[in-house]
DNA sequence: TTTATTAATTGCAATATTACGATTAATATT
DNA sequence: AATATTAATCGTAATATTGCAATTAATAAA
């Protein structure tokens, strides 16, 4: 009913998933990819480089900044954001073990 | 306005973002580990495996197989689904490849 | 041919997501 | 104090997702 059943999993289910749905737009992606290019940067600058309104690019950082892949500094008017490295390997590393899981010996099914 | 702007980012952004959105819900994590653990399996040990109705979990079936990381042979009534290991491969470079860029040499922002 | 089994499809309700205009909050500058 | 700058928040519309009951489709078994 609209609603993901999350009791019914695992949390490493849960969690694989959580990561994984923040990187699933195409925004998030650019956004990380771009404070992995430039290290630091403000929101407007986002706005300008990958052209969605303010208010979206915000919503954007917000989810990004909830599940800890990213953090955000107070500079004055502005706020510098920037990639938490801490988590951003946590969070590999739990993407990594799932990806790396060993394929079975038959490629072909029954 | 409720849908994706795909159109403003790259191929590798809206790529990336598109394996990691089927990813992204838990039932499909729990689908995607059954079935590397024991091979092959049918529809309805999916079903009492993980839980949900028999409707749920055939459209997660179907969207794991839409973006090419399952497949399933018919056999009579029922269906053997598998992972494609081809194409596991290839989403699991695209993904290492985004996990693993390098991280900023300072660790905080500004 | 009738019945059973299995999985896909349809239709629907509830909730979530995406995007943006308008506004607000917070700090800087004049 | 008044104004400018920057980003967060609010409110809303459009669309997507999740989940399931009911049904249908397809094959197997009787």
């Amino acid at each position: 009913m609209g609603l993901t059943k999350t009791e019914i999993f695992n949390d490493q289910q849960n969690e694989i998933a959580s990561f994984a749905k923040v990187i699933g737009h195409p925004a998030r992606v650019a956004i990380l990819q771009q404070l992995f290019k430039i290290d630091t940067c403000h929101c407007g600058d986002l706005v300008s480089e990958i052209g969605l309104a303010q208010p979206t690019i915000s919503q954007h950082l917000k989810e990004l900044k909830q599940i800890g892949l990213i953090k955000g500094n107070v500079e004055g008017t502005s706020v510098c954001y920037c990639i938490d490295a801490v988590n951003w390997a946590k969070m590999k590393n739990i993407m990594l073990q799932f990806l790396n899981q060993d394929l079975p010996k038959i490629d072909d099914c029954c």
